[in-house]
This record gives structure tokens, sequence and C-alpha cells, in this order.
DNA sequence: GTCTATAGCTGGATAGAC
DNA sequence: GTCTATCCAGCTATAGAC
């Protein structure tokens, strides 16, 4: 009685479900290791003790799970950028944002590389997984909005300087911190271009110097 | 008498460098089309009219050709980047510089991602080649220099913004302008930031609201 | 669901005739 | 130097027994 047959299909899912995710962080462990390119499927079998056949019952092809994949980094990346806090003060939240995605990013690259280069060959993300993404690149477009920085190409700038960042982080100083440690420098450079009659609510650096000035 | 067998190597020289260029010549066609790392020998040898083993008549290895094409892209940069000419005046010439350096990569995707990105698996170039991309970068550095930028720092910050720009150019309007036409801003907030006591011969954006506040 | 075995393809690189 | 023919390694994906 209590058993019943709606019971079972509930655990084949569970299972099925814990399959998978078994065969993803063996994914990201080959990844990791080896680079994001570098994945095939004889290794990925092999480092999650399955044969290779066996993959093909959970995922319909390479690029099924290169997309799961995307979707678990992506599920990340929005609980990661929601979880940085408001303080109320502009170049503080700003700079803890930029700090915090910088951080996010440079903490594994091949997530960096899957989630916003386009490296991967054949692979697009589903329409699903690619929602979730965006959302999370929404969340900060709005956190400039709130700092009054609207204008479409100041938007631009502020992404190019970002992604700039970044970019250079992890590609010449992997597990340094020299441009990371550039991020108040930044922010404050684009704050006082963006808003010149400041309107943060402590002091900082720019305005000091602007005080002194008078 | 006229003909001495001296002048015969010439000849046999002069044919195997034109006949490696045709060859450089179809790769960078391929690639052009179909992306930097979908270069086979096979489609190279069809599209230079050859077949496969006489590609290694003139190259060692599939990366020999690779370093064949870096060391052309190479020459091609330090020669853009030199035609750039100086003005005297020090946002004008940097803008020009950095729009020039954008302009430059933006021409070919495939051309930026060999120079300037690793994104060719086994691939490193050779010494020689390399020498010369990086005497073109430091030109760059010397730029700065004369500017008055010499803090590492501030390096830094120029070249993150530099690389960001291009890179959300080239990845998100591959075909427009929308970064491209940011550059003088980025240089104005970046002078703004670097040089506080500008030392511009002619008056800018900057320079005016500087005034403007006084 | 899981395996062994293998198909089918594409890649770089080579042998040997001409 | 140039070709035809081929080798060998790696890959994704499938067939079919258990």
């Amino acid at each position: 009685m209590v058993k019943t047959q709606a019971t079972k299909p509930d655990w084949r899912e569970a299972r099925r479900r814990s399959a998978r995710d078994a065969i993803v962080v063996a994914a990201w462990t080959l990844v990791e290791r080896e680079g994001l390119a570098a994945l095939s499927l004889r290794d990925l079998a092999r480092e999650a003790g399955i044969s290779t056949p066996t993959v093909y019952a959970y995922f319909d092809s390479k690029n099924a799970i290169y997309d799961a994949m995307f979707g678990q980094a992506a599920e990340q990346f929005t609980a990661y950028m929601a979880a940085i806090p408001d303080s109320g003060n502009v170049r503080a939240d700003l700079a803890a944002a930029l700090r915090g995605f910088a951080t996010f990013c440079t903490a594994s690259t091949p997530r960096y590389q899957l989630l916003f280069q386009r490296t991967v060959p054949g692979f697009e993300p589903s329409a699903e997984s690619y929602a979730h993404a965006v959302a999370a690149l929404d969340i900060a477009r709005l956190r400039l909005g709130e700092v009054g920085v609207t204008d479409p190409r100041q938007v631009d700038l502020w992404t190019a300087m970002t992604v700039g960042l970044v970019d250079q982080q992890i590609s010449n100083d992997p597990h340094g911190d020299r441009w990371l440690s550039l991020v108040d420098d930044a922010v404050e450079m684009f704050l006082t271009h963006c808003l010149p009659t400041s309107t943060s609510t402590s002091p900082t650096r720019a305005a000091t110097r602007e005080r002194a000035r008078r």
C-alpha cells in the first residue's frame, strides 16, 4: 500500500540524476586538468569509472554534456553574483561586484571559457541554460543602473573594462592578482568619468583629491 | 660565363620562397573562411592546388605553417603600428594608437587570435617570430611613457582597457564599431585618471569640463 | 543499464613510384 | 618535387550480447 507504483519512477529518476551528476563531475575534473577543448568521451568514461557507451545512456551526445556543464556553471554564476551584498556605497558596491565577477572567472579557467568565451567548436548552449547566464549578466547591468550609469555607451565601456581586466588576469597571470588588484582603481576611474558630480555616500580617493584641489 | 653555377641556387630559393608564400596565402584564405582552429592539411592542399605530401616538401609540420603565418602577421603588425603618425598632441596620439590597434585586430579575427590569444592547441611561436610581436607591443608601451604614464599598474590598466575594447568588439559586434567608437572616451577617461594635472597640448573635453568647474 | 567490440570518419604524417 | 596510396592514431557514436 505504501509502496505504490508511483514511487518507483522517483527512485529511478533520482538514481539517474545522480549518475548524470557523477559524469558531469568527472567532466569538470578532466577539463580542469587538461583544458576545456581536450575533453574526450573515452577519457571521460575512464575518469567516471564506466565505459564509453554507458555515457550515451545518460547523454545523447558530447554537446549534451557540455550543455549540462554550461547549465551548472550558469547556476553557480547567478548564485555567486546574487550573494554579493549591497552596502549602499556606490563605489564600494560596484568594486565588490567587479571583484566578485573577476574572482569567479579566475577561479576556474575552463568554466570561464565555457560560460563567456565561445571556444568549444560546435557547441551552442540550449536556450534554457543560456537564459540563466543572461539573467546574471542583467543583474550586473541593473547594479550599474542603480549607481546612475544608464547611457548604453557607458555600459559598454564598463563591460569592456571588466572583460579586459579578467582576460588579462586569466591569460597573463593565472594564479596571481596582478590585474585583480587594479579593480578599485578601475572603478574609481570609471565613476569619476561617468559621474563627474560624485554621488558616492562615503569618501573615496577621487573625492579626496577633488576636495584638495579646491 | 654569365650563367655561373652560383646563380642557380638563387632561383631555386626564390621559387621555393614563392611556393611557400602561396601555401601561406592559401592557409589565410582558409582560416578566414573556416576559423583558425579548423585548418587541416588536406583542405590546405586542396585550396593551394597541390597534394598533401607536397605541403611537407615546404613545411616540416602543421605548426611550421602556423609559425609562418604568425611571423607574417607580426610583421604586418609592426608595420601597421609604426605607420601611425605622431602629432604631438598627447590625447590625440594615444587615441590614434588605440584606434589603430583596434582596427588592426578587428580587420581579421583569425589573425588576432593567432597573434594575441593562445587558441591553437599545441602551437608556440618560434623565438624569432615572437620577437617581432613583442617589439611592436613595446612601441605601444613607449608611447605611453612619452605621455607620462610610467607606473606599471597604470600600464596594466591601459592594456586591460585596450584588450577589453578589442575583445568585446570582435566577439559581440564583429562587423560594426560599437566598441571601436568608444576609443576617444576611453582615452579621455584613462588620461584624466592617470594625469590629473593635464599636460595635453590642446584642449580636450576633459580639460574643458575642468575649466568650467572652476 | 552495462559491457565488449567495432563501425566510420578525420586528422597528421610517410613510403615509394615517377 | 610531385604524385598516389597508405599508415596509424584519435575521435564520436552504434550494434548486439548479457
